[in-house]
DNA sequence: CGAACTTTTGATATCACTCAAGGGACGTGG
DNA sequence: CCACGTCCCTTGAGTGATATCAAAAGTTCG
């Protein structure tokens, strides 16, 4: 917020993300059902020119007529909320392969707003693309409706974090959903992901003061549990990180593509 | 959770919510979107049959397959989730005319319980119910989806709830919420409903101690801006209570049927 | 090389938690 | 209809985790 924050306007560039098996939409939702070769087809065509967007850049603004839906292919952006007292809260973190709400063209204006935190590929998909999708490929509908159950399934589980875990926990939580979901796209290196973050921020998502996350970050090191520097977050310890914060992956639903 | 916790079995007994401008789903749904006379007889048919459920059911619990979409037609149930340390959190309340998600089917486990909090009147939808109404009456379908997305967007709110905001300001800005919803569905009587949760609960939403939510409502009481008792509540200065809340009720997109 | 931002440190304040116990309400059974 | 148990609400005293305020040190980048 503190950021240049410019509109994403009609912007530059190619380059095909196409490759299949870099292809975080497809990976991810290859995680949530079956895709046929046409699908992925579709998917990679759909996927294929995003647009280069510049960190601070903010997609889509609180009390803006919702445009479509987004889609980013690479980078992190977030969803945020700014209260009138100054104080911000993110509510979500967006990841390669993750959209915002399918159906947000039913609602007449946008409630929170969403940010790109580092230099981001987003594509926009129009309403009528999101239609066609849900209704002529229903495994692609499959996939993206049980995406967006998991967005929902975080958002509780963000809450069980704020309201009842401690600031190390919390910490601890956030980087352990993160790096499954990093991985879940093919993006961590064994346990370490670009984290293009700051401590601002993370302060803004655990709910804490960027002061207390410092010194939070810092027990966290000494305990050897995590390195993070320059962007980029190294876990040392999974288990012991994962124990610290309770952490239990149930709510991302991986790998169950069962369910009727 | 201490309370007794029966499963929700094969219960009870009809009683007829049909009068269409009492049927809370009804009034809901009509708030997002136009219905036809046929869309109502449908609407009115599903709901014609709840069963009764007694306080501390539990309607699905974590760790279920799920099994349908409830609907809530009276009463009030929340959602929350239990950590291996006893602590609860309360993720959200669910009032006449909710449901939860529609497309729960395709997870393979719950990640989250369900409990009825006062005696209620709930309808279990089959998911071959939720894909008729999804498939075969668009109107319907367009208010589910719009009343989905509302879901989510609260779940955002609670968030910054609880992550920015005092105590008292957090109490202040859940009766507000529930003031507008339960308004929606034609069950506040000015500015008062029914409320039938324990100070226990009121903490386990807001992230607090059940000690310190006494003390804050205590606070708000000697305001002037509510009074609580007996399981109902009643806001005596409503614009106070808002500007003490910093409630900006757009995140329930109420009364904006416009959008694409 | 300088400006703007971020991270770090120190000192102090405060809001909310913990522990503990008393009082009230409500229901059940004798 | 009273006695008793069980929740729930309330109060008090003491503590602790996190916030606040302020400033220095480190980074990044044009």
């Amino acid at each position: 917020m503190s950021q240049l924050a410019r509109v994403w306007g009609g912007h530059i560039m190619t380059e095909c993300s196409s490759d299949a098996a870099n292809n975080p939409l497809i990976r991810k939702l290859e995680g949530f059902t079956a895709l046929s070769d046409a699908d992925r087809i579709t998917l990679a065509r759909i996927s294929a020119e995003p647009r280069q967007v510049v960190p601070g850049t903010d997609l889509v603004r609180e009390g803006d007529a919702p445009d479509g839906v987004f889609l980013v292919m690479k980078g992190m952006a977030f969803r945020h909320k700014l209260r009138a007292t100054g104080t911000r809260q993110i509510m979500a973190y967006l990841v390669p392969g993750d959209l915002c709400d399918l159906d947000v063209a039913l609602l007449s204006e946008m409630d929170h707003t969403i940010t790109a935190v580092s230099a981001c590929e987003v594509v926009r998909l129009t309403p009528e693309m999101v239609a066609d999708l849900l209704a002529n490929h229903p495994q692609i509908a499959r996939g993206l409706r049980k995406a967006q159950l998991v967005d929902e399934a975080t958002l509780r589980e963000w809450l069980v974090n704020i309201g009842r875990r401690s600031a190390a926990e919390r910490l601890a939580h956030l980087f352990c959903e993160l790096l499954l979901r990093m991985r879940a796209v093919g993006l961590a290196s064994g346990d370490s992901y670009e984290l293009p973050v700051t401590q601002i921020d993370l302060a803004d998502t655990t709910g804490q003061t960027p002061v207390h996350v410092n010194r939070t970050l810092q027990e966290l090191r000494e305990q050897g549990l995590i390195e993070l520097r320059s962007r980029r977050l190294k876990i040392l310890d999974l288990p012991r990180l994962r124990a610290l914060a309770e952490f239990r992956p149930n709510y991302l639903h991986l790998g169950d593509q069962a369910a009727a």
